[in-house]
DNA sequence: TGTACATCAGTGAACGCGCGTTCACTGATGTAC
DNA sequence: TGTACATCAGTGAACGCGCGTTCACTGATGTAC
C-alpha cells in the first residue's frame, strides 16, 4: 500500500478531533469543510475518502467531544472535582475543549436524524454521568432520579449562563452557585 | 404619504415577529432573509427599508422573543405556576414559542457584537424573573442569590435535556423532576 | 379643480461569495511475472 | 532484478446553489401652484 495500514484510521481521527474543536468553538453551522480539512492538515477534496457528507462528520465528531468530556471531566465519580472541573471559568471560556452539550445543545434538537440522534445519545450518556454511584450500580438502564436529572440541567444551564453574561464576576458567581447546588 | 402614518413601525414589528418564531424554530443560521420576508408577506428586497442589516433584525427577534416569554411565561410570580408553563412538553416541543435562550442559548456566545449582546441583556434579565419577589424587592440591580441562579440553570437545562432526549416519557421525566425541584 | 412633480415602501433582477459536493488527475508504493 | 500495471489517499479545478446585499424601477399617494 502507499500508505501504512491503519493510515485512514489516523488521518480520519485526526479530522474528526479537529471538528470537534472548530464546531464546538464556532457552531455547527460555523465551520465549512475546506476549513475543517485544513485544520487536519488537508485539503478539501480529501474530505469523501473519509466521510460520506458533512452529517457523518459532525455525527462523529459530537460522539468524539463527548467522550473526551466522559473520561475528562467525569473521570472520578466525586462531585466536588466534577463540579471544579465542569463548572469553571476555564470550561466557560473554551468551549472548544468542554461539554458538547454545553456548547452545542440548543441546535441538536434541529439537526438532521443521524446528528439529532447522536445528541440524544449524549444527553442520556450525560444523565448517566451525572447519576450517583449507587444508583448507577442499581441498575444501569433505569429511570434518573430527580436528583441526577436536576444536576445535569443545573451543570448545562449554568454553563451556558455564564456564557452569556459576558461578565466574568457574575460568570463565576453562577458557576459557584450551580457548584454549591450540585455538590449540597 | 402612500402609506398611513405608523405603517412602517407595524411592517417593521411583523418582519420582527415573524424572525423571532423562526429563529426559534430553525436556528440563527437556519432561516435566510428572502424567507423571513416571504413569512412577513413580503418580498426580500424591502428588507433594507427595515433593517440595516440581518444582524440588527436577529438582535430585534432576540429581544422581542425574550419579551414575550417575561409577559407571557413570567406573567405571574407563582413558581409553581411559571414552572408549569416553562417546564411543560408544550414548552419543549414548540421553540418557536418559547424561551429563547432554551431555543438559541448555546448560539449566544459566538454571534457578532450586538447579537451576543442582546442575549447577554436577556440572561440578565431571565435570573431577574426567576429570582423571588422579596430578592428583587431588595434591589433591583443586587447579585442574584444562590437559589435564584439555581432555579434559572435548571430551568434552562430541563428544557434543552427534554428537547434532546427525543423520548417522551423521558423528556416528560426530566421536566417533572425540574418542577419539582424549582418549587421546593 | 387640474396638472406636474416629489416621496418612499415595496419589487425583483443582479452582484460577488462561500458552501457542499464531484471528478479527472497525481504520485508513491504495492504486486505480477 | 527489471518492467508493466494496479491501488488509492490526496490534490485542486469545477459544478450548481443559496446566501446577504445592492439597485434601478414601480406605483400609490402626497404637495405645489
Amino acid at each position: 500500500m502507499r500508505y501504512e495500514p491503519g493510515h485512514n484510521d489516523v488521518v480520519r481521527a485526526r479530522i474528526i478531533a479537529a471538528a470537534a474543536r472548530a464546531l464546538r468553538l464556532h457552531g455547527l453551522d460555523g465551520v465549512s469543510i475546506p476549513t475543517l480539512m485544513k485544520d487536519a492538515g488537508l485539503t478539501h477534496g480529501a474530505f469523501y475518502v473519509h466521510f460520506k457528507n458533512r452529517d457523518e462528520l459532525v455525527e462523529a465528531a459530537v460522539m468524539s467531544a463527548a467522550n473526551d468530556t466522559a473520561t475528562g471531566v467525569f473521570a472520578d465519580h466525586d462531585l466536588a472535582g466534577v463540579g471544579a472541573r465542569y463548572l469553571s471559568l476555564a470550561h466557560v471560556r473554551h468551549p472548544e475543549h468542554g461539554c458538547v452539550l454545553a456548547a452545542l445543545g440548543t441546535d441538536g434538537a434541529r439537526q438532521p436524524s443521524r446528528v439529532r440522534s447522536a445528541f440524544a445519545t449524549v444527553a442520556g450518556g450525560f444523565l448517566r454521568l451525572t447519576g450517583d454511584a449507587a444508583h448507577r450500580a442499581r441498575s444501569r438502564s433505569a429511570t434518573p432520579s430527580d436528583e441526577t436529572i436536576v444536576r445535569a440541567a443545573t451543570m448545562i444551564g449554568a454553563v451556558i449562563l455564564a456564557r452569556l453574561v459576558a461578565d466574568d464576576v457574575l460568570a463565576e458567581r453562577i458557576l459557584a452557585a450551580a457548584r454549591r447546588s450540585i455538590a449540597a
